[in-house]
DNA sequence: CGGAACCTATCGATCGATCGTTCACCCGGC
DNA sequence: GCCGGGTGAACGATCGATCGATAGGTTCCG
């Protein structure tokens, strides 16, 4: 028995998926390379081979997750037309949806940020900002054309954001509520924060 | 030099608030007890003179702002009256009260949690428990006495309480608004969630 | 066609640093 | 003379990272 468990090649995938697990149920400081070199079915060389170090394993999990928020924000919008109730609900039917798709690089994403190189931070941070700027200006269009009529836009922006995100801490896949489902309760919701008519 | 920087006798809530500031900064396992002691301005045996651990620190912490939380809630709702609207303004005050007052232990104990004890976790989830609890029986109570029309009790329960939540990540206390100005505002999210006429 | 050269994917062994914890000891005040 | 508050040195374990070696595959040249 020389490579039972891996198959010969896919190395890079297993590794990263065995960092996510490892990430996810003991955060970064928490987990040891060895442990997630062990997890794939691989040696801690193997890990060296295919990284550049536990942190590479972090940033490009994070990097890559965060790439996709961006990206499904921008193209729900991009479909979402010119009514202000629309866009709103399409940026949460983007943001429910990809906290559950991705819900473990999401809690990853949450919790172990900090922990992330200067250099890769500055970048996503600017993504992250890109993305509230994406919500706030949503927000006050509305309010500046009367659909919305929420006295304080920044706080129902907040509340709005915090609940969509918070799904990724308690839904469970199997046992809750179909995604469609789950999208028509929280455009619901977002709508009642801003006080649409 | 000796005791220069600790007043000789200061020592527990020396290390108590530099554990603070190093799980706050840098999460539970990247924080090192000898990290801890030196912001102490103590010895890293010292530390142990007062604490039995590292999860000990961790526990205590967690431990009594937790408490703290459970408590405000009661207190609040039991000077709330019998109006559903009324009791949802009490326990958001105490909420957003609490996520101000005790920002830095919130965002400790929300993503340190796992890294509790069993045996402390146990209890402390039996607490978690028994404040989800009180929103729901409020929220539930509301409904059926017609004082709030939400469709989906739990979804609008889980979304109050993320957004007030997750004032403990964003709020400066110097820079922000006035915790009063801040409960109202909140307030009037939860009331909208809710539906409330 | 044969084999030397090279590449890819992986391994085991090991490095120095740091981790949480323990222990034996000390100083000053009641 | 005891005891509360404190120290420094040391323990074994584990950490992230690096090293040289190697089995199998592909390329290329004569």
């Amino acid at each position: 028995m020389t490579t039972a468990a891996v198959p010969r090649g896919g190395g890079r995938e297993a590794i990263t998926r065995a960092a996510r697990e490892s990430f996810a149920e003991r955060g970064y400081h928490g987990s040891s390379i060895r442990d997630i070199a062990a997890r794939a079915g691989l040696s801690l060389s193997a890990l060296y081979h295919w990284h550049s170090g536990k942190q590479d394993l972090l940033a490009a999990l994070i990097e890559e997750s965060t790439e996709e928020y961006f990206r499904r924000c921008d193209e729900a919008l991009r479909d979402a037309g010119d009514d202000p109730a629309a866009r709103l609900g399409a940026l949460v039917r983007a943001t429910v949806e990809y906290r559950i798709s991705r819900q473990v690089e999401s809690t990853i994403a949450a919790s172990e940020w900090r922990n992330l190189d200067p250099a890769h931070r500055e970048r996503l941070d600017g993504m992250r900002a890109a993305a509230t700027r994406l919500w706030a200006d949503l927000v006050e269009d509305g309010v500046a054309r009367g659909a919305f009529r929420c006295e304080h836009p920044g706080d129902a922006r907040r509340a709005v954001v915090a609940a969509c995100n918070a799904i990724a801490h308690w839904y469970e896949p199997d046992r809750g509520l179909a995604v469609p489902d789950l999208v028509d309760r929280y455009t619901a919701i977002a709508l009642r924060v801003v006080d649409c008519r």
